[in-house]
DNA sequence: CGGAATCCATTGCGATACTG
DNA sequence: CAGTATCGCAATGGATTCCG
């Protein structure tokens, strides 16, 4: 069971659900400092993570409508990644988290 | 690996690894309605959550000085947890995603 | 280049039982 | 009441390989 899947009522749910699976608050602070970035770029720069994941997520992230996927079809294939109006939402709330991390650890 | 092992630089690492921990924004999110709170109701209230589990997070939620324990040694013993200083800060990150949340599905 | 598919080891979680 | 201890399994993330 994913713990997310109780609470069905709390509107918080669904959108915790999604900020607390591995890697995306990573993915979208990448996002949103370095602006639309290329899948093979991002894997780089999310230092750590596997193709199968990082695909994984960015699927979730795009469904919830927090990123865009730009498939350009040339060759070899071109694919970026930017925030949506959502992502910069959440952008705000990491930025807000930024400033309590140097709060408490400075 | 845990994937916050990584990036040991960026001071948001730490607090995200926290955050992002299973059932832990469901647990602030109470305690920051609820106000404190006995480990027995804390279970209810957080449902589906295992003893161990809630144990386990609160734990880690008082190492990180994000929760208070109180504990009364009456017979039968009395434990009760309640947000910090740090707890707040978190509670009005969690407003804003509340906030957010309903911007979103509704 | 940007994945999809497969396989696999790890482990984290739940269930259960027990205790001061 | 508020945990701790033990166990076992399923899920999940990583590594690898292959492809259009």
């Amino acid at each position: 069971m994913q713990p997310a899947e109780k609470s069905k009522g709390c509107p918080l749910t669904p959108l915790v659900a999604l900020l607390t699976g591995p890697w995306t608050l990573h993915i979208i602070w990448t996002l949103s400092t370095q602006g639309p970035t290329r899948f093979g770029v991002l894997k780089r720069q999310v230092e750590g993570i596997s193709s199968k994941v990082l695909t994984e997520r960015l699927r979730m992230l795009e469904e919830a409508k927090v990123i865009y996927r730009d498939y350009k079809p040339t060759i070899p294939p071109q694919v970026t990644y930017r925030l949506t109006e959502r992502g910069e939402d959440l952008h705000i709330v990491m930025t807000q988290l930024n400033t309590i991390a140097h709060k408490w650890y400075n």
